[in-house]
DNA sequence: GATTAATCGAGACGGTACGTCGCGTCTTAGT
DNA sequence: ACTAAGACGCGACGTACCGTCTCGATTAATC
């Protein structure tokens, strides 16, 4: 009988996990990433400090784990009519996400943070909300009879959200939607 | 008689000045952007405390001082035979940029930093040393003749810079030279 | 039959009381009462800490507990000759307890404490380990027909104990036996 | 030329200084030895907890500092008549001094931190405040001819201080003024 | 034999002080 | 007016211990 046992001693608290998370969520918000302190999160929390340090080695972890699953949900885009209304309608997504959303919010302090934190950086690494997004897009659009030409997807993804991540986090600008079907007629027109 | 008679007291040290934007240099290499702090700068550096907060407002403005420079250069092109030998020598010039140079090292921590920093984007937002270099290239790809079609240049330059920027900032991922060829290949396709 | 009966529920554990008093002096001696925490004391004796809380509520408590048994056997001397050999003799057994010995160390740890601890101070005064053996030294010393002028023995209590207490407590001192002996003559001239 | 130059940088804040003693002051007459913690002396002195640490690295250093002068002035006893009436007022100072006054309440709360904290035992080694007081008084006795016996300064004080002493700290009782007398009277008796 | 009740070890919980570090400001003397 | 030095008030860092709480497991007495 390998009946795995539960570990010893008074059980984790759900309680005390979520609020956290949901500190962090709203702090984010209120406050930005700068002034957000393990400190704060635990008192926004009403939660013990040891218990944050305790389950998160860091607040890159915590917001990680906060903001994944809505980011994920936030860039799923439903499937459309043909491959460029969906391309269209993920390069619409996406500058919402990374211009208006709380969990894009928390991505591009992520993001940030992995250009000078090895920790974080590997943290992502793990994770790849925006390639799998683009992954599902491109693998519609291929369904679809598009990018025949191209087999290397990799090269495809960064080809679908680079520019206009960079748009976006290096030049501070955002698009329009006429800008984007444009931007989704290229990047389908090989 | 309006000559700009100079300002009274002892002008400011040029050595002072010298020894900070060197210590910052150093630092970044050596212990990276996020164990940096003014303390470490001033004392690295010899100099006073004050004499820091004096010129500079933060790290990040010491970095972009000290670095800017550094990065136009690197990031210029010799001209070249035809259009994609010049666009293939900038991506290679910009993949060993962000990958390996002090200089990039310091850009992406500042792009890092403006991420959830407003006074830093702000600071960014005053010069765009990948687009400069960018639109350089650009403008010699057209005056051999390619690129017609697109007169649209800040999107010419998002579509020249971005997958690139993506792979290696986001994807923590580096390209190889053919790959490189390709992409200034699929970059004058149009 | 008025026979108490036994509690409802698990008895208390001997083996956990006794492994609590054990951690107790061992630790004194090793790592000092300030290094003493419940929560190591408890990892050390092997036992849960709302053991230890459930029957002591605190350190002091424990220590008490743990080192009065062997208080009053260091400072029992063993009838002499005469008045002065067993003043002496007293003196001397003091001074090892206040120097040497284990117990003497968690007195002096107790007798510190009930300086800034109303509650140490409250559980010390339910016992006077010095005072009783002195008092019975005292007693024998009467017996022997000495101190017959002085009928209040608290006073000689602390006439006896109090010189030799002071020295070592507050003045960091010791007592050599020829001057111990000198100290009973002159106690005993009276 | 050995003209002592002044150290470099701000000076030591004076005001902090007696801020800090000021708080250590009335914290220990409020809330007692054991609650006063170097962070809650910061804040009721209004300084930073770095400053504190600079200048003293324990608690009972900076109460030390705060009440040695004090306990020095309180132990003070006006010459008198006679050897009888000097020594006993000295008694009743010291009763009060160790039962009512705040220094008194310091010089406690340190003798017992001594019995378990090295350091703090150290410190009080390069005072001895009981001591002083206790050998002047005697001096004074001998210029009234009393003590003429006993040549042994050190064994006086003991026997001078000691007995009170260990009435008060170690049995948690006072004494009344004839007791005191009595007491003089037997310690001139010799 | 099953139930009940109090114990046991383990360890997470909300708190709070620890001593250190960096912040940005200030106050010196000296250039 | 500038320089280096360094103390200032402030507050976050990550750790340690506080005393309490919740687990599953154990151990007697009672039903």
């Amino acid at each position: 009988m390998t009946e795995r046992t539960r570990p010893l001693g008074r059980p984790r608290s759900e309680d005390a996990r979520l609020a956290v998370l949901r500190a962090v969520d709203d702090m984010l918000v209120e406050e930005g990433y700068a002034a957000m302190t393990m400190k704060g999160i635990a008192e926004r929390a009403g939660v013990g400090r040891q218990t944050v340090y305790r389950w998160w080695s860091s607040k890159a972890e915590i917001l990680l784990e906060a903001s994944a699953a809505d980011a994920a949900r936030e860039l799923t885009v439903r499937s459309g009519a043909d491959a460029e209304s969906e391309v269209t309608a993920f390069l619409v997504a996406l500058t919402t996400f990374l211009t208006r959303s709380d969990a894009g919010l928390a991505y591009r302090a992520l993001l940030g943070e992995a250009q000078h934190d090895r920790k974080v950086a590997e943290l992502l690494s793990g994770t790849d909300v925006l390639g799998d997004a683009a992954r599902a897009v491109i693998g519609s659009a291929r369904a679809h009879g598009a990018l025949a030409a191209e087999p290397d997807t990799d090269a495809l993804v960064a080809e679908l959200v680079g520019p206009l991540v960079y748009r976006i986090l290096a030049e501070g600008r955002t698009a329009e939607r006429t800008e984007l079907q444009r931007m989704a007629a290229r990047f389908l027109a090989r």
